[in-house]
RNA sequence: GCCGCCGUGGUGGAAUCGGCAGACACAAGGGACUUAAAAUCCCUCGGUAGCAAUACCGUGACGGUUCAAGUCCGUCCGGCGGCACCA
């Protein structure tokens, strides 16, 4: 019985697609143009998983309605495709990882061709791709000579597992983010790009682009600006502790200070330290704590009173005791604190346990039992020229006294850190620096990029944290460009976040190979327009690539300061069982299966069906089947096209056929598929009820499922023969025809309920309230009553309120 | 602890500005067709009471504002995501 043969239909149409290059874009001045940018696939071995089709869909629903609304969409697809768990399948398997990469690909293109997504195929990026990766290092070496990135020994998160140094972004809970192996801390030479320098940037530009609230929230939060000031402390050594506190107003409050285990001052003041030894030990317990270990054990404090040192509080000379603990971080503001235990928690809690003195400085709470942080109520005490002022009141005061007296000034700080970009790992892109003994650090010459990433048969990570590279004579000697002296090559390569953090750049001009992006291209191109991709990239991928774009567009190589006006977000799809999907809970579902036995079509259509797009959805196994039996009952329209046609809607149907575009034509641009695919399903139903559509019912209907369903719908429009689909203009509905002419008004006395009335849409008030006079159950309800309220709402309801 | 999001039938989810709670589907039950099954079509489908018309209750809990609250405000409970000794 089944007429719908999707299979000869959608193989069909994608092929059609391919061979006629539907979807190519190329630049066109008359007309508008619309850049959709979904995130590019890491082509892993599993293949698409059930996850990649929603926002994947979403996108093209867009890109496909905006084609048709007259624009010229760049809908480009590309491949993330260097990255560790390529390199350690490689490994496994014995296989190259440029060998595995290109068959992951051409899984991927196939798979995701089977979907008839309407990507641009002829853009086609891979950052694997030496003409690509080009760009990439070129890029490095603008931030390199820009004294952006540089190199530095430091404790970086190492992963046990992967082998190799992380990001802060890639640490979740105290481990490694892809493969949940332990983080330790390791002193290594790395290099790093600073990020911090556009802290600020990254904040203000959140203000001009069209973000969801919660995405510029996360970043913000994740750069975590904080205004305080930086005040002295002379020390009994002669020297000045500074340190950073957002609560200036409590210094007086300040009851002793504590500097991170590894401030310099140790050193400095090591002479001085009669305890010298209980100190050090101290620091290199805690040196060798991973930061999970650290915040593992959260609750208690712990620390050393430096025997020997002091320092004086500047507001009242008081002469005070400086402790190191490990709640004090070197990495954030100066590596030293004061410590005001009447005011902060943490303060409290070490006070406490060292028998510290406790002052009160702002009233309204017991700084004896509890820590009082509040910032609002309260006035200053036991604080000389600040008491009776208000908490923000004596913050500027003090600030303005720090100022005048030499002892401090305002300053703003960020918890942002510098973005570590080195990996010891293989499958990467070569960082482009040559080490000279003479000369440092030197920029490999912009003519002999791309620096290629050298064939090597042992790209096995190595324990001791040094790259694979390192090892390869040939690679690592040469020459220093400057001086021409013997000289070395870095051999650490860059994160996968390098090549992902600008590939909506070379979409603009994929085979250029002059230029990273022409001025052309970028001009009528960019800024992409919309920008959908996962709440998980907010603070890497979305924050690095506004990084890089914000530099380049400092140095006059992009044109606008923000990459992306318009960014959503799309929920995950978990397994059946609400859990995350994975191969070892066995909850894995694959989409090429449901194409399969549904097509591609249903399975688009129930993806966007299963629920808000922008929240997390529960895979059901049985949901598509109701996809499935609309795409049927669309299908089977063609038995019900009536013979006869003058061009127009038929009265029956004209209203609902003007709601169901704006419904569907609303709902798309506010990402609310579900309920456009209800309203088009509402629609099906009643013409069904009809057993009659005429042609132009048909046409229109089919344009605004085509999006959705595009197989289906350019099949069946082929059969009206009056063009194809996809150079249809998206339809037009009329405000005035959207409204009925007649609507139910619902009478209520008390709130409750008593009757319903059919009257015409425009019927004004009087009318209405004379009508529910009129109304026998009305009228039952308020007999004997007093009238205390009339409530009438044109066009919903009448509401009459009486006193009992 | 802080920031953000969310709690609605058996299930996924609808519900502009506060104005008919449960659209649209799935599952389930009943019926038609069929030798039978699948598919398809029709009907029922929040709870309680009732033969019924109908009445009362019902959007995590409790309060508040309002003629009217899933929606606004307050307090609490539960879940999810992110950050977390950031001074």
């Amino acid at each position: 019985m089944d007429k719908y043969d999707f299979k000869t239909i959608e193989q069909k149409w994608q092929k059609y697609w391919e061979e006629n290059q539907t979807f190519h874009a190329e630049i066109d001045k008359s007309r508008p143009k619309f850049y959709a940018l979904i995130e590019f696939p890491y082509p892993s071995g599993q293949g698409l998983h059930a996850g990649h089709p929603r926002p994947y869909t979403a996108m093209d629903i867009i890109a496909r309605k905006r084609r048709m609304q007259g624009y010229n969409v760049l809908f480009p697809i590309g491949w993330d495709a260097f990255g560790l768990p390529t390199e350690n399948y490689a490994i496994k398997n014995q296989i190259h990882p440029k060998t595995v990469t290109e068959s992951n690909i051409a899984m991927f293109t196939r798979q995701c061709k089977s979907f008839g997504w309407s990507f641009d195929w002829g853009r086609e990026v891979d950052t694997t791709n030496p003409d690509y990766y080009k760009w990439t290092q070129w890029i490095f070496l603008q931030l390199f000579k820009h004294g952006l990135a540089y190199k530095k020994e430091m404790a970086v998160n190492w992963c046990t597992e992967c082998k190799v140094v992380l990001a802060n972004e890639e640490v979740v809970a105290g481990e490694c983010e892809r493969c949940s192996g332990a983080v330790v801390r390791k002193e290594k030479s790395q290099w790093m790009l600073k990020i911090t320098e556009f802290a600020q940037d990254l904040i203000d530009g959140l203000a001009d682009v069209e973000y969801p609230e919660r995405v510029k929230q996360s970043q913000i939060n994740w750069i975590g600006r904080s205004t305080g000031a930086e005040v002295n402390f002379d020390t009994s050594e002669g020297d000045i502790l500074r340190v950073f506190t957002t609560r200036p107003d409590t210094l007086f409050g300040a009851t002793y200070m504590v500097i991170a285990p590894e401030h310099p001052y140790i050193d400095k003041w090591q002479s001085s330290l009669k305890n010298i030894d209980e100190i050090r030990a101290y620091a290199e317990k805690a040196a060798r704590k991973s930061d999970f270990e650290r915040s593992e054990i959260i609750k208690e404090k712990s620390g050393v009173k430096l025997d020997g040192v002091t320092a004086i509080n500047p507001v009242n000379n008081a002469e005070i005791p400086i402790f190191i603990s490990d709640y004090v971080l070197m990495s954030y503001g100066t590596g030293a604190i004061m410590a005001v235990p009447g005011h902060d928690k943490r303060d409290h809690e070490f006070a406490k346990m060292f028998g510290l003195p406790i002052i009160e400085v702002v009233s309204g709470g017991n700084v004896e039992t509890e820590a009082y942080e509040d910032i609002d109520e309260g006035v200053m005490v036991n604080s000389a020229f600040l008491n009776e002022l208000s908490v923000s009141e004596a913050k500027s005061a003090i600030t303005a006294w720090l100022k005048e007296n030499n002892k401090g000034e305002k300053k703003i700080n960020y918890k942002l850190r510098d973005w570590v970009f080195s990996r010891q790992r293989y499958w990467g892109e070569p960082i482009p620096v040559i080490w000279c003994e003479k000369c440092g650090w030197v920029a490999v010459p912009e003519e002999q990029l791309p620096l290629m990433l050298p064939e090597i048969d042992n790209y096995m990570p190595t324990d001791t944290g040094e790259s694979p590279l390192s090892t390869l004579e040939s690679f690592i000697n040469t020459t220093c460009p400057t001086c021409n002296a013997p000289a070395k090559r870095e051999t650490d390569t860059m994160p996968q976040w390098a090549g992902s953090s600008w590939y909506y750049l070379r979409y603009a001009d994929p085979q250029n190979a002059a230029e990273f992006v022409s001025k052309e291209a970028l001009e009528y191109w960019l800024p992409v327009d919309w920008y959908n991709g996962g709440m998980e990239h907010t603070t890497l991928h979305l924050l690095y690539s506004r990084f890089w774009h914000k530099f380049l567009f400092g140095t006059d190589k992009v044109n606008t300061p923000e990459p992306y006006l318009k960014r959503t977000a799309h929920g995950m799809i978990l397994g059946e069982d609400g859990q995350k999907m994975s191969k070892s809970r066995g909850n894995v579902v694959n989409p090429l299966e449901l194409i399969e036995n549904f097509g591609a079509d249903s399975l688009r259509l129930y993806e966007m069906f299963i629920g808000d797009f922008e929240k997390t959805a529960k895979w059901s196994k049985d949901g598509i089947k109701g996809c499935k039996r609309f795409l049927d009952r669309i299908f089977a329209l063609e038995d019900m096209l009536e013979a006869e046609d003058d061009g127009h809607y038929s009265a029956d149907l004209c209203n609902l056929m003007h709601r169901t575009i704006k419904k569907v034509s609303e709902d798309i641009e506010q990402l609310k598929f579900n309920t456009a695919i209800a309203a088009m399903m509402s629609f099906l139903n009643e013409v069904y009820s009809k057993g009659k559509i005429n042609r132009a019912e048909l046409r229109d209907l089919l344009i605004l499922l085509s999006p959705f369903a595009p197989h289906i719908a350019s099949e069946m429009y082929e059969k009206l023969d009056i063009g194809a689909i996809h150079e249809e203009t998206w339809p037009d509905f009329d405000p005035e025809l959207c409204v009925f002419d007649e609507i139910e008004i619902v009478l209520q006395v008390n709130g409750k309920i008593k009757s319903r009335l059919m009257t015409a849409s425009d019927t004004d008030k009087d009318a209405l309230l004379a009508a529910a006079h009129a109304d026998e159950a009305v009228t039952a309800a308020i007999a004997g009553k007093e009238v205390v309220k009339e409530i009438v709402v044109p066009g919903k309801l009448v509401n009459i309120v009486v006193k009992m």
